[in-house]
DNA sequence: TAATATATTCGACAAGGCGTAGAATGTCAA
DNA sequence: TTGACATTCTACGCCTTGTCGAATATATTA
């Protein structure tokens, strides 16, 4: 008896943000920095969306620590905390820290298999990466 | 204006299960093969919980299709449907996905900070992994 | 067979997250 | 003061998870 479907998982920082939450991150990565207004702007080209559900969400990233906030000349400007690259470490490194407990072996084999799918070019860039923690690994025994 | 905290991400599979279902797999996982009733009293001896909730939760991972569910001579006995390795590459690689949509670079430099912070020894096996994929690329290429 | 015990399923509720947005309130300039 | 625009409040609906009691099914046995 087992029941078929296999739906844990979604995109990204699939659990971490929401869609809207991400979609709107993604805006700030790109602009830098933006109003609110703005922000709804860019998604209303897209679809229907309310100014007020944009500004509700800027608020919940902002508590979360995401997106400071900031009064300029007459409207409250929005920038990301962090840089994509570093929210990438940032939620990647909780995760990875429970995947290795589960098994570091699966999460190695799928990360390689993932990563050479998706941009193989960077998997030099991830054997450095792993030659020289060995080596700070090293030095740091004495 | 910036908010402090920084919540995302809490411990495992994290946002992939919740606590209980993780707690039920991983005894599943140890003891191969369980009944409900066996469950509930293992979870029993750390915290009071009903029998009910540990069944409820049981039959929802069924229906994720994470567990089996057979008969066994009088009662359902459950087992998980994917080893701790194969759940790890099975969780892992959409999240990867995503994540590398964000910084593949950003990634990468994460995963090998916490694998060499959790289990040094398994960089070598990183680098094993990389160099053959690298192989198998190049041999593709012909 | 009826009664008792045990196993399993149903239905529900609360809490928390997210998307959604109208109503209310605040602010500033004409 | 009155708009016009900005910001905050409040709230609903939906979904997931933890939590169970009640109801039902099944088996055992008096």
């Amino acid at each position: 008896m087992e029941k078929t479907s296999s739906k844990f998982s979604k995109e990204v920082y699939g659990k971490i943000l929401g869609h809207l939450e991400q979609d709107i991150l993604d805006l700030l990565w790109s602009s830098g920095e933006a109003s609110g207004k703005e922000i709804f702007t860019a998604i209303r080209r897209t679809r229907g969306i309310a100014l007020t559900t944009v500004l509700t969400v800027l608020e919940r990233l902002w508590k979360k620590g995401l997106v400071i906030k900031e009064k300029g000349e007459s409207v409250y400007l929005f920038r990301p905390v962090f840089t994509k690259e570093e929210f990438a470490k940032e939620v990647s490194s909780d995760f990875f820290k429970g995947l290795f407990e589960l098994s570091a072996g699966g999460a190695s084999a799928s990360f390689v298999n993932i990563l050479a799918q998706v941009d193989p070019v960077e998997l030099d860039r991830l054997k450095a990466l792993v030659e020289s923690k060995k080596k700070e690994i090293e030095s740091r025994k004495g």
